[in-house]
DNA sequence: ATAGAGGTTTCAGCAACTGGAAGGTCAAGC
DNA sequence: GCTTGACCTTCCAGTTGCTGAAACCTCTAT
């Protein structure tokens, strides 16, 4: 299957897959041509990394998973730990959006945003 | 004032105040020595950069509200425009990244993590 | 023969810094 | 006067995860 056949069954751009090859993620073979070919294999490693960074995986943690997707004797504790530091960062992420949320949102209704200069959006940040 | 003890007083690392002013948002006057000198004005700015980029405004969103911050004539409502639509992007972030947490928890507490190689997590990145 | 829709590589750029190298400057201590 | 160490300067490269564009090759259809 070349690329861009490849990128429909995955949802991936043809950028990013030829991406993921540069940095040794999916490594397709080769026609004749020099075109690119993806079997079944390539494929769901595509489709396993298109589902990952979906869920916010850096692509490190990506490169790990898929070794431990492809070992099949891994412990299940080794993926959860991975998946475990990513559900801390996430919820680090949540509670800090939320402070500036609230810190943000307090500021946008003290301001009456008219014509006139007076901003207290503006004389927060100065402050 | 030097560019270590100005980097102190608005707590930013020095790198990132030299970068500022490479990219247009502060310009210290210099010592005959070549040495950069801060003075209230390029403090008051570093100290509003500091606040805002906290905020999570981006760099451009800062310089158009340093611009603001200057004009003692601007209406109040052009920096509760930029605020607003800081807030809308924050608030989707949020609710992202909340769905993000949702999925992965459920996976996390599906997965036993133990020894054995059978894991929900992998098994549903590779669905 | 040619047009166009694919494919290939390589380089540059995005945001917002951060690290490091190579070198100039200054104050203190001997 | 000299050295040491802590500053300062500039410039270049790297970070993350792609994305755009240029220059070129290949295939298919007309």
């Amino acid at each position: 299957m070349n690329i861009s056949d490849a990128a429909k069954e995955c949802s991936l751009p043809t950028k990013t897959i030829r991406y993921y090859e540069e940095i040794g993620l999916v490594s397709p073979g080769r026609l004749a041509n020099g075109y690119r070919d993806y079997d079944e294999d390539d494929l769901h490693k595509l489709r396993f990394l298109q589902r990952a960074r979906g869920l916010g995986f850096s692509v490190e943690d990506c490169r790990v998973l898929l070794s431990l997707y492809e070992d099949r004797n891994r412990a299940s504790s080794d993926v959860k730990k991975i998946a475990k530091s990513h559900l801390v960062e996430i919820e680090r992420k949540i509670s800090e959006l939320q402070s500036l949320r609230d810190t943000l949102s307090e500021l946008v209704q003290s301001c009456h945003g008219d014509d006139r200069p007076n901003c207290p959006i503006i004389n927060d940040l100065a402050r």
